[in-house]
DNA sequence: ATGGTAGCGGTGCTA
């Protein structure tokens, strides 16, 4: 099963290098954030015509996510639970039904910038509800995959120039630690666990010629419970999508696992 | 230190 996550920035936009993209990758998943549309205006029947489901939570404008398969979905849900006055679309849930089955969040956290400020504050209390939710998943002790944006720089060599980034809300020691505490529930952070190599980003600034100078960070990532990490073969970033025609400013990371 | 680009939607906000 290959499951993929890809912030699209704005589905409008990118209808043309998603559908290049998902014909040459063929992923079973394809976790989509920032589609910044209605759930009624996304382009749902093109994608079903090229074999997928099609499960939005959109919203007008901003955030929205969506997740594409080609294998059945089981008890699809929207939002992150644990504020039911937050409204922004930033979590879509879904059992996706393979060889085993698999339950998926696509989600996408917030940016949190500038820090300090409200909107910092509600990046780590969001994290703090995701830790909740995914700690009272854990609890079922089945494998789940939680990919997306996170909007988060673990570590300086997940960033070209780690210097520019130390007063950033992607890369402030308060968002790392919330980071951690994620990942020691006991969550494997899939691309780390396959992958050594230097210099691998998901995300380039469409500024400053980020993109040429390959200053890029590394914030796109999939984090697996023990029962996913166990069926897990593979994880790659399609980097060569950033120098494809009208890209968006991430590109598609995904995982293969044995499911 | 500043300002640089892109998307949505039709202005200024978000990133």
């Amino acid at each position: 099963m290959k499951i993929a996550t890809y912030n699209i920035n704005g589905i409008k936009a990118r209808l043309e290098a998603l559908t290049d993209w998902l014909t040459m990758a063929a992923p079973d998943v394809a976790c989509l954030q920032e589609i910044k549309s209605l759930d009624e205006n996304f382009p749902r029947a093109h994608f079903e015509a090229m074999g997928y489901r099609v499960e939005t939570h959109g919203q007008k404008g901003f955030n929205g996510v969506a997740i594409l398969s080609k294998l059945p979905l089981e008890d699809v849900q929207r939002g992150l639970p644990g504020d039911p006055e937050d409204l922004q679309a930033r979590w879509i849930e879904a059992t996706v039904v393979g060889a085993k089955k698999v339950r998926v969040a696509g989600l996408y956290l917030p940016n949190g910038n500038p820090a300090p400020g409200p909107k910092y504050d509600y990046k780590l209390a969001w994290m703090g509800r995701m830790r909740a939710h995914v700690a009272q998943l854990l609890t079922q002790e089945i494998p789940l995959v939680f990919c997306g944006d996170y909007n988060v720089i673990p570590q300086p060599q997940d960033a070209a120039k780690p210097e520019a980034w130390t007063t950033d809300a992607l890369f402030l020691p308060q968002t790392r630690a919330a980071f951690r505490r994620l990942n020691t529930l006991g969550l494997t952070e899939a691309f780390r666990a396959r992958n050594q190599k230097p210099d691998q980003y998901s995300f380039w600034d469409f500024q400053a010629d980020a993109w040429e100078r390959n200053n890029g960070i590394r914030i796109d990532h999939h984090l697996l419970s023990p029962q996913a990490a166990d069926l897990l073969l593979d994880c790659q970033i399609d980097k060569q999508v950033r120098g494809g025609e009208r890209p968006s400013d991430h590109v598609p990371v995904w995982i293969t696992l044995d499911a």
